[in-house]
DNA sequence: GCGACAG
DNA sequence: ATCTTGTCGC
């Protein structure tokens, strides 16, 4: 895994949102280019006093979703929450683990937002543009734009709006569960984020590699609080 | 001023 | 994110 751009973390709030905008003119929009082979999840977990995170990242087989590799890192305490600027909470942990990853990942699919995002900046599009891969935000919950809910039956979608502009779609990756928050973080459209998240999310309401990632670091996080 | 606010 | 058991339902 290589690098394509790099910028400081140490960075306030002011500074982080500039940046956010700055960088939102890097994100590219359009369908997916290669083949995908491997899909890629990645997720963080936080100690009980926050001053230590876990991150996790996870490699599954496209085709089959079958887990070929997964790793941890251990990190110091980040920068704290604040809406919007979630990705400089998590990426300076996430980045660490891709680059343990022994095979590329041709498409990452994130816990969070991609260009739904106040400033088209959500954490799946930043780490895109960092590493110049192809991401996907899949949130759990709603965080920006208006929609209509669909009726709860898979494959359903309904657009998410911002300023006249559709930033995401609402899914339905489940009957009668509730639907994920799904957007394009960089080098992907809509339709085709959709698409990997359905195609992801077999059986449960979250994509296959978001679930595994969460597994893993709370796993992990679980077995340094017992040591 | 009030409500909303990814993880 | 995290604090937390059982329980209702497919």
């Amino acid at each position: 895994m290589n690098m394509h751009k790099s910028h400081s973390w140490d960075l306030t709030v002011d500074q982080a949102q500039q940046l956010q905008d700055e960088w939102s003119n890097y994100v590219k929009l359009r369908p997916l280019e290669k083949t995908i082979n491997t899909v890629a999840g990645v997720d963080v977990a936080y100690d009980t006093d926050h001053q230590l995170v876990v991150a996790g990242v996870v490699l599954l087989n496209a085709d089959s979703l079958e887990l070929i590799e997964y790793h941890v890192t251990y990190h110091q305490s980040a920068f704290p929450y604040q809406p919007g600027l979630l990705s400089f909470r998590e990426i300076p942990a996430i980045l660490p683990t891709l680059a343990k990853l022994n095979q590329a990942a041709d498409l990452i699919i994130c816990d969070g937002q991609g260009i739904a995002h106040p400033r088209h900046f959500g954490l799946a599009s930043h780490l895109g543009v960092l590493l110049e891969i192809p991401t996907i935000g899949c949130a759990k919950t709603h965080y920006w734009g208006e929609y209509t809910p669909p009726l709860f039956v898979r494959g359903n979608t309904s657009p998410i709006q911002a300023d006249n502009q559709v930033i995401g779609n609402v899914v339905c990756t489940q009957n009668n569960i509730k639907p994920v928050f799904v957007s394009p973080g960089h080098l992907t459209n809509h339709q085709d984020a959709i698409d990997w998240v359905l195609k992801c999310s077999n059986r449960y309401r979250q994509p296959q590699t978001t679930r595994l990632a969460d597994q893993l670091v709370r796993k992990h996080l679980k077995l340094l609080q017992n040591n």
